[in-house]
DNA sequence: ACTCTCAGGTGTTCAGGGAC
DNA sequence: GTCCCTGAACACCTGAGAGT
């Protein structure tokens, strides 16, 4: 097995054209330098210097290889360049989203950091704001974009962007040519995001003022699922346009002029800080500009 | 799980030798 | 005298095994 201290003597004793010379820069004897050398041509079954009474010369092998343990040196220096940085971003980060940034803007956060931090490696939980803040409080995640702001005062946030709600239904329902009342839609079951969501809450309360004492909430914990039963004509749903774009312009989906809504989504970037958080703080800052320039777009 | 001992491997120094 | 090589002695590190 070739080591490091055998490349540096091949190159310092190539170098100076002496293995005294090579052993004095090294901080080392003869004999050593010797040894090493004589080591890597053993492993390698081929002769890297020609001795001479006059001194040594680099075989034609030698010279072929030199250029080689020339790589190996500078890829040494640039991996101990790399080990040094202290605040270098690098890693596996354990990055939780809600699914709707993941149908809005999260790509674009992984296109950046792909680009930016090479060496980092995103580790990606989709799931509710309610999961993602108990996995968040369990360490499972190192960061979390949710929605609300955070509830326990150890979590640091960042606001990061806000999505307006909208009642959307299928044409078929034939909902979308006039403005609905809540009754209206109360005779119909609504759907949207899970039961513990701020949103189901408060369609849940809206309902109930309307004088619908018992209203048929479906909570999907899956974004994809609500989109599919609202397609299909099942009820209509609350949910944010903005991920919905592609099938409002299609004409498949149909945002309802209802009197009330309940109020937007505001999502914040959730983690605890420790000394050693400056990955998670430079991806929060940067999930936050990505989301500004997505709401702007 | 932790500590201690021991054998084996590796690297270094030193002394000496051969070649020119 | 200078250069490189070889062998002996020593120091240090590591892993395995035994004992607590």
């Amino acid at each position: 097995m070739i080591d490091f201290k055998q490349i540096d003597a091949f190159v310092w004793v190539a170098e100076l054209g002496s293995f005294r010379a090579a052993a004095e820069k090294l901080n080392t004897t003869q004999p050593a330098i010797s040894q090493r050398i004589a080591a890597m041509e053993k492993a390698m079954t081929t002769r890297l210097f020609e001795r001479g009474a006059r001194g040594i010369k680099l075989t034609d092998k030698g010279q072929e290889l030199l250029s080689h343990a020339h790589r190996m040196l500078e890829l040494r220096s640039e991996m101990l360049t790399v080990a040094k940085a202290q605040n270098a971003v690098r890693g596996t980060l354990r990055l939780g989203s809600s699914e709707t940034l993941v149908h809005t803007w999260l790509h674009h956060l992984i296109d950046d950091l792909h680009q930016k931090y090479p060496a980092l490696v995103v580790e990606l939980h989709v799931d509710t704001s309610h999961v993602l803040r108990a996995q968040l409080a369990a360490h499972q995640i190192d960061l979390a974009f949710v929605v609300g702001r955070p509830q326990s005062p150890k979590e640091c946030h960042l606001y990061l962007c806000e999505y307006e709600l909208a009642w959307i239904a299928s044409p078929r329902l034939k909902l979308h040519r006039k403005p609905v009342t809540l009754t209206e839609l109360g005779a119909y079951p609504i759907i949207t995001y899970p039961t513990v969501s701020q949103p189901y809450q408060a369609i849940k309360t809206l309902l109930e003022e309307a004088g619908i004492k018992t209203p048929r909430i479906y909570g999907s914990a899956s974004l994809s699922t609500i989109v599919q039963m609202t397609l299909r004509g099942i009820g209509p749903s609350v949910i944010a346009p903005a991920v919905i774009r592609e099938e409002i312009l299609e004409g498949k989906l149909c945002v309802l002029n209802v009197e009330k809504t309940p109020e937007a989504l505001g999502f914040h970037a959730c983690w605890i800080d420790t000394p050693h958080s400056h990955t998670v703080r430079t991806v929060a800052r940067l999930a936050q500009r990505v989301a500004q320039a997505a709401a702007q777009a």
